[in-house]
DNA sequence: AAATGTATGTCAATCGTTTAACATGTTTGA
DNA sequence: TCAAACATGTTAAACGATTGACATACATTT
């Protein structure tokens, strides 16, 4: 592919002039511009990237390490990062970790190596690991990681309470809460809180349960909680950890009989894809993704201008009503 | 970040020989190379990948251009991507061009600037760009695409007439396509053809419907599958394009009070996410997304090392009996 | 006429690696 | 004993940009 060099020799310049009409510095007349752009378009020249990078001793280029691509609740994620990304022309890398923390460290190390302008991390290795000198900044997504820059969260508790209040104003009296992982500080966890605080406000102590297996995608709950509703068939009320778990809760009841909303009110979380394709659709815990990504991105823009940023930006969530409650 | 030169200084050699261990390459003693890491180790050296790659004249990165990063089929799709470029040793730059021809051309020149091993493109713009002289491998995936050395796809004709045969043997007599954009050459033109063709062979001919919009996800095909519904009530069979579409035809029949798959069976396409989550869950036709993953991949690798490599990669498809016929 | 500012362009160091070409010993084997 | 092979390490030129320091020429001011 050509160089600068190429071109400069094509219009008969050095590569520091053409270099410096490349990026808009110093005077350079309209012709020489012209002249050059010209043997630029001739030979095809597409600035080489890494020698930029090299040079300039930075990239354009954010690091993504998340524990999944294809749960709906990612791949969305992963879209309004990239569109937000690309409107500050920056690129994405992307890694899935799984959440091994084994993989995690790895693709940390692997972004340090690219010397990305950021790193976003879904990490679940949260405590066991602590990321420091990493020569960029880290933001830590829906998750207290110590050694980060900055978190980005919405407002688990609140949507926790938010789906309490629905159910019970709906007419439950027994609800449960559903859910896999729960460890301390994950966003699980606190969505429990919420929705067990709002519960007890209204006299009501609900039934948790966590699933055996958390592993996003290659389990199907619906067998689980197909057993939990025999256990408990006064259940009237349902707040689940996620919508891909609502909707296999719906598959639960239509196998049991269980009419939806009438004698079962489910609540998801996320408000993806999934909320909108069962019969009825899901109820659910709308997070602000598209602002969520946003935001992070511009986390990292400011903190690399040398901005000081908010240590936590916690967005709002909001109730979103519509078949099965 | 330290450098090869700190790491050289403070072990008291040449960065050459540093380099070496680091690589290793050439004759080392056992005891330079433990001293080399000791240091490394002790100024937590990490190799630049960036001065790498613009030394060796490559990069370990891979670019892909997909129309959406949501859909559940590219969520899937990019997540095997992910894993099996990892399992090579690869990165992954992802780039979401939404199906617009001008913002391919964009990501394509993205690629170029940043020198990738190779590139993925599920293009939308087949027939408006031509690309070449990238400089890379360039694999279409689920297109075919002149410019491409070698283009990936399941057998979408097979798929179509799976769908037929299973509609059919389980009773319909009036079954009807329902599918997205259907220009010549793409996934759902085949698919027609296929379901067509078989649907003949049977002495059925089947009702064709193609939706208005096509936004990927930005649309809901409900409404739209109510009306043709009203207007073909007696339809008995829905092969839909996607899973996805599938979905919403379920929605469409449970609004309108008809049984599934009692008065109406529906086949869907794809066999990912949302094929479960809904009740029933859909029959549908399986693709081997992970091989055609790792296929692609690999192309890229064999490319890259001189090897010649069949210019199409087509993969069986199979029927997933589920819930819906 | 000297000083200042504008306009145009060149030079060479630098970014952090890789790698071919060398230099210099030390073993071995015939 | 001499050459080949082995072992260890150095040097310096790439890779393809960026960028500060210069050089030169002309047009205005003062």
């Amino acid at each position: 592919m050509a160089t600068l060099k190429d071109v400069a020799r094509e219009v008969g310049l050095s590569v520091g002039t053409v270099s410096r009409v490349l990026n808009n510095r110093g005077y350079i007349s309209a012709e020489t511009r012209a002249n050059v752009r010209a043997a630029m378009q001739k030979l095809d020249y597409q600035p080489n990237e890494v020698a930029r990078s090299l040079s300039r001793q930075r990239t354009s280029t954010i690091g993504l390490i998340m524990p999944s691509i294809e749960h709906p609740y990612f791949a969305r994620l992963i879209s309004c990062l990239e569109r937000s990304a690309y409107e500050r022309a920056y690129k994405i890398l992307l890694f899935c970790a799984y959440g091994i923390p084994d993989q995690e460290k790895k693709f940390v190390e692997a972004c340090r190596s690219n010397r990305v302008a950021g790193l976003i991390i879904c990490s679940d290795s949260v405590r066991t690991e602590t990321f420091s000198n990493l020569g960029f900044p880290l933001i830590s997504y829906e998750r207290y990681l110590d050694s980060s820059d900055a978190c980005v969260l919405c407002d688990n508790e609140e949507g926790g309470g938010l789906a309490a209040k629905e159910l019970i104003e709906r007419g439950c009296r027994r609800p449960a809460y559903l859910c896999g992982r729960s460890r301390v500080g994950m966003p699980a966890d606190m969505r429990k809180d919420g929705f067990l605080n709002v519960c007890r406000q209204y006299g009501i102590s609900p039934e948790t349960y966590l699933f055996e297996a958390d592993r996003m995608l290659d389990v199907q709950y619906c067998p689980e909680i197909i057993s939990f509703l025999k256990e408990h068939p006064c259940t009237d009320g349902l707040f689940c950890g996620s919508d891909v778990i609502a909707a296999e809760a719906i598959q639960a009841a239509s196998v049991l009989g269980i009419d939806v909303p009438g004698r079962l009110k489910i609540v998801g979380f996320d408000d993806v894809l999934p909320a909108v394709l069962t019969s009825p659709k899901i109820t659910t815990i709308r997070q602000p993704v598209k602002e969520m990504a946003k935001a992070c991105i511009e986390l990292i823009d400011k903190k690399n201008s040398g901005e000081s940023v908010p240590s936590r930006s916690v967005f709002h969530v909001s109730l979103v009503r519509r078949g099965t409650t």
